[in-house]
DNA sequence: CGGGGCTCCTGTGCGC
DNA sequence: TGCGCACAGGAGCCCC
């Protein structure tokens, strides 16, 4: 599943496989795939035909390609997205939705390939005088930690304002984008924060002290090379990604935690997981600061 | 309007 | 062996 790092790790093969190259046809092969694109499949692919293809962008676990200068293709990979270069001779993907050929001699494609059709691509306008070319529907989701532009006491700010809990909190993309289910156990875990306690509760030193946390996970998940278990990831040349045994949380229920070796816990929570040590993190008592 | 819950989607793995 | 179900989960959408 890929997580922000991972998506860089695509972002930069992007960069060297695709910008600077025209677009000479594109193919939809599953309509799913481009469902956020409201004009439909033919306009999509109408439009892609010629376009130049600009630096590749990232925020959060949003990809996309500036085109021409004036509009932008949006890619969020989803549960299970890759984005391949491929040479014009390999077979199709099982799960191949969107095929883009390019107007030049170098025999490779690019393939958007995606098992859960969670992820997919689109067309938009990127934000007038934006100097990241940001598309139109990315406006209003916030900056992830690792942007110059995240901005530390705003997003301090936004989570004493809402009423809610914190892990609710990190998984809102327009409070904090980037931040999935892993590396927000991860981050708590570090932070030994209970994914329950409330963001009301959140004083400046503690959303210092996660910001801090959220940065390091996500850094050394990046000098990784990108990190991730699920074999369906793939970055963007085709390679397998590798998990190399960094999860402090995630995926260790009933494993001894690595500060107190108490067994990490595993609680259904929004039709997912979250894992996290019942000794080192605690939920606050109401009324009663444990720290 | 904000918080919170539901849903989409497919493949894997496990228990009966 | 085969069936049914839990699980993986980002984010759009809907309802109170």
């Amino acid at each position: 599943m890929p997580e922000l790092p991972e998506v860089e790790v695509v972002r930069i093969g992007l960069e060297r496989w695709v910008t600077g190259r025209t677009v000479a046809d594109a193919e939809v092969l599953h309509p799913r795939a481009v469902r956020r694109h409201l004009a439909g499949a033919a306009d999509f692919t109408d439009r892609l035909a010629g376009a130049l293809i600009g630096p590749a962008r990232r925020r959060g676990k949003y990809l996309w390609l500036p085109l021409n200068g004036t509009t932008a293709l949006l890619g969020h990979l989803g549960m299970s997205g890759q984005l391949l270069i491929q040479p014009h001779a390999a077979p199709d993907e099982t799960h191949l939705r969107v095929r883009i050929r390019f107007d030049d001699e170098l025999g490779t494609e690019l393939r958007f390939v995606d098992q859960r059709t969670f992820g997919g691509l689109s067309l938009h306008d990127v934000v007038p005088g934006s100097p990241l070319a940001l598309p139109v529907p990315l406006a209003h989701i916030a900056p992830d930690p690792l942007e110059d532009v995240f901005d530390e006491e705003a997003f301090h700010t936004a989570l004493r304002r809402r009423r809610t809990t914190i892990k609710r909190a990190l998984l809102d993309q327009s409070l904090i984008s980037g931040v999935g289910n892993i590396y927000a156990d991860e981050a708590l875990w570090r932070s030994r924060l209970h994914y329950e306690r409330p963001t009301a509760t959140m004083t400046r030193p503690r959303t210092a002290e996660l910001v801090t946390h959220i940065r390091e996970v996500m850094s050394d998940a990046l000098a990784a090379g990108g990190t991730s278990f699920d074999s369906l990831y793939v970055n963007v040349n085709g390679e397998s990604g590798y998990f190399d045994r960094s999860l402090d949380a995630y995926g260790r229920e009933d494993e001894p935690c690595r500060r107190c070796g108490t067994g990490i816990r595993r609680r259904p929570w929004m039709n997912r997981s979250s894992y996290f040590c019942p000794r080192c993190q605690r939920p606050p008592v109401p009324g009663r600061d444990p720290r």
